[in-house]
Order: structure tokens, then sequence, then C-alpha cells
RNA sequence: GGCUUCAUAGCUCAGUUGGUAGAGCAGAGGACUGAAAAUCCUCGUGUCAGUGGUUCGAUUCCACUUGAAGCCA
């Protein structure tokens, strides 16, 4: 029988972390974070991430490992998460994965199979060069029609992005993005997913959204920015985070200081808006209410768990 | 108190030489397989401040009322 893994998402400032050590002290579970910002060092505030006293003396795994200067990917994720899941069940252990990171979350739960792959550098800098031309963008996207036209019908012209991936995936390995995409299939899924999502009233949700980020500031952002742009001197993806690239706007005089803390809350609700689209697409999910207490919903999902145990031992 | 200007979508404002209106932002919905806190797609009816008048017809012209801003006392 596969073994039960826990998953919980929701959007930001939803209550994940509570709720995550709350379960895992309750069911002698260690967490798995699916985040691809808290990875990184030196960039605490920012992220939210799990504070010591927080945590409880619960384990937490992928987080805070990696440097920003860095490069990390889903298919880096999908491996260093199930190597985490080994190792806790090893410990007869339950795994809880938590995070907000829903193309890293189907990664996981579809058991999506990653072929190695180099990454092109010099190649992606060219194309996205391209890219920035109208013309240029209309030349890669009908060479990547040629290439891949079944991929290309589900992704817009504008998508700079997806167009320059599939010639990417193209030139590293000589298969279509299709052609991958059928291969990264054919495995089952080793584990039994249970995946509970935390919801609440949109109002409820962007007023937590908007607290956190002025407590964010209160707690140091721009101390640990200043910090970390002083301490690396290449960010290829940890810059994305959102609230660092504001505040660096903000050093530069580009934003004032009113400015800089609206755009980084408004941003953060859109944020969590995408995040509730692309979580609400999955049908398997198990909602809970945000506004339950943590007790509740710790009990919510114990007794999912168990019953689906139950059915099982029926059948 | 007098004069002037303004009053249109949640906000900032266009516009209709009289035939009931449209941008940006905000917001909402959606997509998503190696950058994903990224990237991209779709969505605009509102007593055109109120009341009356002129007119076949007024948000547009006129009068008054209310509110805001400015100038003069």
């Amino acid at each position: 029988m596969k073994p039960i893994i826990v998953v919980i998402v929701g959007p930001t400032a939803s209550g994940k972390t509570a709720l995550s050590i709350e379960l895992a002290k309750k069911i002698n579970g260690e967490i798995i974070s699916a985040d691809s910002m808290q990875i990184y060092k030196d960039m605490d505030i920012g992220t939210a991430k799990v504070t010591k006293e927080e945590a409880c003396g619960i384990k937490h795994y992928l987080v805070d490992f990696l440097s920003p200067d860095k490069r990390y990917t889903v298919s880096d994720f999908k491996k260093d998460c199930e190597q985490a899941i080994q190792e806790i069940l090893r410990k007869e252990k339950i795994p809880i994965v938590v995070g907000g990171t829903g193309l890293y979350i189907n990664s996981l739960i579809y058991g999506v199979e990653y072929q190695e792959m180099n990454f092109d550098e010099k190649y992606r800098k060219e194309l996205m060069k391209k890219a920035e031309t109208s013309q240029g963008l209309e030349e890669i996207w009908e060479n990547a029609c040629k290439i891949d036209p079944i991929s290309m019908k589900k992704i817009s012209k504008n998508d700079k992005k997806r167009i320059v991936r599939v010639l990417e995936i193209y030139k590293a390995t000589g298969k279509t993005k299709t052609e991958l995409e059928v291969l990264s299939r054919q495995k089952d899924v080793k584990y039994k997913f249970k995946v509970f999502g935390i919801n609440l009233e949109r109002e409820k949700l962007y007023e937590k959204i908007n607290y956190r980020v002025d407590l964010m500031f209160e707690n140091g952002l721009e101390k640990e920015v200043k910090n970390l742009i002083s301490k690396y001197s290449k960010f290829p993806t940890a810059m994305q985070g959102l609230g660092y690239k504001e505040v660096v706007q903000y050093f530069y005089g580009l934003l004032t200081y009113d400015e800089m803390i609206e755009k980084i809350k408004q941003e953060t609700r859109r944020y969590a808006k995408r995040q509730l689209t692309w979580f609400r697409r999955n049908k398997e999910i198990i909602w809970l209410d945000g506004q339950n207490s943590l007790q509740d919903n710790v009990n919510n999902i114990i007794k999912e768990l168990y019953e689906g145990e139950g059915n099982k031992r029926k059948t």
C-alpha cells in the first residue's frame, strides 16, 4: 500500500505555516516546504519563513538551504522533495508538504518525471534579447510553431517565457515540449496524496496580506534587502520575490516609501489571486475554512485521513 | 456675501458641434510541466450631481439647487 502524504496548499497569508505545525505535532509529522522563495538563505522576513519559535522543534525541509545567487527549478524541487519524503518515512513519521507554489505541488502530486537537461544560459539570453522587439518575438514565435505546433496552440503570442522555453527544450534535448510531457507522465505516482487547501473570504485574506506587509517592514525588511544586495552579486531568481524588487526600486529612488508599501501589498494580493486560480482547478483538494480555529482544522484533516484509511480497509 | 471654474465607472480623467458614453488604474475570472512570488489571456451600464425648462430627443444647451476648488470682498 502506498504511504499517505499530507499536502497543505493555499494562498499566501492564509495560515498554512501555523496549521502545518499544529498538525505535525498531533500526528508526529515533519514538514517539507513547497515554496520557491523560502528555499533561499538570507531571505527570511520577505518570504515569511518559519521562525525557530514558530517551528516548535518540528523539522522543516527545503527551507533556507540555497544561496540566493543560485538557480533552482521544479525539477530540483521534485527530486529534493522525494528525497525528503523518503527520509521522513524512514523515521516512521508522516511527511507534510506545505506550500503555495502550485507548479511545485503539481510536479509532486501528479508524479511528473523530469529528464536530465542542461541549462544553456547564453541561448536563453539570446532568445530573450530577440523577444524584446515585436519583430524578434514574432520570429521566435514562428520558429517555435514549426518545432512544436501542439504546445504552441496553448501559448500566447506574447508569452515570451513560454515561447523561449519551447525553443530551449528542443535545443537541449532534440525533443519537443509535447514529447517531453508524454515522457514525464509515464511512471505511476509513488504515494497517496491527501491535499488540503486553506481559503478565506477574499476581503479577510486581503486584510491579512496588508497587515503582514506592514509587519515585514516593522521587522526590518529594508535591512534584509540591503544585506542581501551587498552580500550577493547576482540573483537569477531570488529577486523575483515579492517585496524584494520593490524595496530595491525604492533604494534607487524609483518609488517613494508609501508607493513601495502599496505596491508590495497590491502585488501580493494579485499573487494570492493567481494562487487561488491555480488551486481551484484541482478538484481533489479538500477545502478548509481559514477562519476556523487551528484545532478545528487539524481535527478536520485528521478525520479525512482516518476516513481515507477506513475506506481502504473495507474495500 | 460677490464672481469664476468644476461635478461622467471604486479612483484619475476623456468624450458626445444635442441621438443616453470610453481610456488608464483599481478590481474580477482564467491559463500554467525545468525562471512560477515568474509569465500570459479575457472582462467596462454608469440615476454622465439634483430639479425644472427648451427640443421629436438633453449627459451635452438654459435656469435654479446642492457640493467642491479658486479669486475678490
